[in-house]
DNA sequence: ATTATCTATAGATCTATAGATAATGC
DNA sequence: ATTATCTATAGATCTATAGATAATGC
């Protein structure tokens, strides 16, 4: 039963990374310990012995979900000749939009993340200040510092706002011009000079 | 312990009133029928006598919370002299941003309704469908048919956005921020004749 | 000897149902 | 007589804990 302290924190990690998706695809009261740790191979019963408590985990989690949502983009912006314009196609796409279990927090599990603890949250908020900082690195040099704040606080809101109405509609023809309609809208502001 | 015919009717209405707030206070999943039955001076066991199952009042609390949100569009258009100035600035206002229970459902469960069964997806939908219309009405005349509803979808995504990304900040200079901007961008698009 | 994971269980809570109660409505 | 609401409960599930088991690590 017991296993090598190496395969036991690998276990930890692998709850961590299956709580990641699980929570974004059901919710976090939409999935219970039991089928958490089924997940990662394991029964109910150790949880306790590697995380304090539920919102424990949910916080581990949420900071895991959300870097490897920050990753991502970095990657897009990077194997990209237009940066600012893979991270906008790769953000708004079906694709993204389908992807429930592995694409952006802030999409799946934002409004739920609004009623969770301090410990939940605090990943939430890095994680949105980091992807603004990708943005406003992305943005052109022409553009002052304070217009770079403000245009990514606009492109994010309009981009995780987007794919939340597109993911309840079920009209396929209103998700996809949803999706298309921000897309025109971000590639507008990552080129224009001015907001207001 | 019967009530009038009347009586039961009003309490019916009473039961799904409270829901379309707790409901987006808690989301679907962190209110039981005792509470929502409590909250309408009720017991639990005559919940089944009224609706047909959790998801039933799911669906009819949406969509009074929806509809109950469009309203207020309406009414924020209407009492004010620069219309779409006045749905702006309702919606991207603080006070929106606190109050969680009788806000914007989209705001409030949008993460949560995108994993709900169609009776519930659909009063979202229908709802942000009206949304969209209300928004197209107050374009400029000058904007044609296509841009106001490329417009529309664009301001309805960068609010919820923005209340959404405001609502999971704790820090408040963030919160605010992010809701000026979206404010900031939100009147330029109402004014502007084109998008891309 | 230590400890990672297991089985088992406590105690609370969840949705849903059954049947009692008491007031309405005919 | 009908029925809106009540109390009570079934059966499942939830978070969390206790103690057994068996393999690691010294």
């Amino acid at each position: 039963m017991r296993v090598s302290r190496a395969q036991a924190e690998a276990n930890r990690e692998t709850v961590i990374n299956v709580a990641s998706r699980l929570f974004r695809e059901h919710g976090f009261d939409g999935i219970g310990l039991k089928d958490l740790m089924k997940g990662a191979g394991l029964t109910q019963g150790g949880f306790y012995k590697q995380f304090k408590s539920k919102d424990d985990l949910a916080a581990l989690a949420s900071q895991r979900a959300m870097e490897s949502a920050t990753r991502r983009w970095s990657s897009a912006a990077a194997s990209s000749t237009d940066p600012m314009q893979g991270v906008i196609d790769l953000y708004l796409s079906t694709g993204h939009r389908g992807d429930t279990g592995d694409g952006c927090p802030l999409v799946s599990l934002g409004s739920d993340a609004a009623r969770q603890s301090e410990d939940v949250r605090k990943p939430f908020e890095d994680g949105i200040k980091a992807h603004l900082q990708i943005l406003e690195d992305l943005l052109p040099a022409s553009d002052s510092r304070e217009i770079k704040v403000q245009k990514a606080q606009i492109m994010l809101a309009l981009m995780v706002g987007a794919v939340t109405l597109s993911r309840i509609a079920t009209d396929e023809t209103l998700a996809t011009s949803l999706l298309e309609a921000a897309a025109t809208e971000a590639r507008s502001l990552a080129s224009a000079e001015t907001v207001a």
